[in-house]
DNA sequence: CAATATATTAGAATGATTCTAATGTATTGT
DNA sequence: ACAATACATTAGAATCATTCTAATATATTG
């Protein structure tokens, strides 16, 4: 886990994602999935890649973060208003939220599920349906 | 369904959650509670409040909305990075979001539910579970 | 290695929302 | 009814995340 020098397995990753292995790319991807799962702001990554001494712009964390949910790298989660994580877990899978620390953290198995979900409304198609179990402080 | 002028069941839903019932409250709270379910943004209240030719501030708007919120009256959704909607149905309920729109809808009846949902987080606890199903345009 | 396509960047622009502090309106107690 | 008080409204400025712009740099292709 994490590596440190031989970035192949991410230049590879980012290829055949279609992208181009950039040093930016490379030093945000790094962050982003040797660490296993994540859930990141941009400003987060922005700040984490400026801790690895690799100075990455802001428009660039933007970029890269549209550009990786495209190619199916990340999946854009929104639980707040104002500002977006972006979670490096693509499979298919739910959230817990921490309503006091704005901390998003994956509900771990496949054991929740949905039942008697309605069809899609006539000329419409389900494309992904998020569940966010909210969490605020148990204060016992 | 929306009468227009005697407003004194409004009144006494304002009253009864502890706000006092100002001119721009009840005529945000006439466009949002007098026409069924609705899912508004405060640029929308903002709009509709205008052309009902009560002159609202967007301060304003904001302020009702989250006091609203806050009494009860009123649920956020939160779907989009960058804004918020409010929901006139505070009962226990979940959403169809339309990407394409913008539009949110509430799923009809009770149906829908959850399977192996899982313990909330040690010292946590839950304080809402917010299921969204987004649809994109069948291309058929 | 030149030509082309694609990325990066600083900084400005945007859009939703929140804040500020001055003014206005509802409520309470007498 | 009315003064005193508490709460609301407002315009405009401020903030914050995000997007845009257009100039420069880097990767890829042939």
């Amino acid at each position: 886990m994490a590596q440190d020098r031989p970035y192949s397995a991410l230049i590879d990753r980012l290829k055949t994602a279609g992208l181009r292995p950039t040093r930016q790319r490379l030093a945000l991807a790094k962050v982003l999935f040797c660490q296993g799962n994540r859930h990141l702001t941009a400003e987060q990554l922005h700040a984490e890649a400026a801790m690895e001494r690799v100075p990455v712009s802001l428009a660039t964390v933007y970029n890269a973060l549209h550009r990786f949910t495209g190619a199916g790298l990340l999946r854009e989660v929104v639980v707040e208003p104002g500002r977006s994580y972006f979670d490096t877990n693509v499979d298919d899978h739910h959230h817990f939220f921490h309503e006091a620390s704005g901390r998003l953290e994956d509900i771990p198995g496949d054991r929740l599920g949905l039942k008697g979900v309605p069809d899609a409304p006539p000329g419409t198609r389900v494309a992904r349906v998020d569940v966010i179990i909210r969490l605020s402080q148990d204060e016992n």
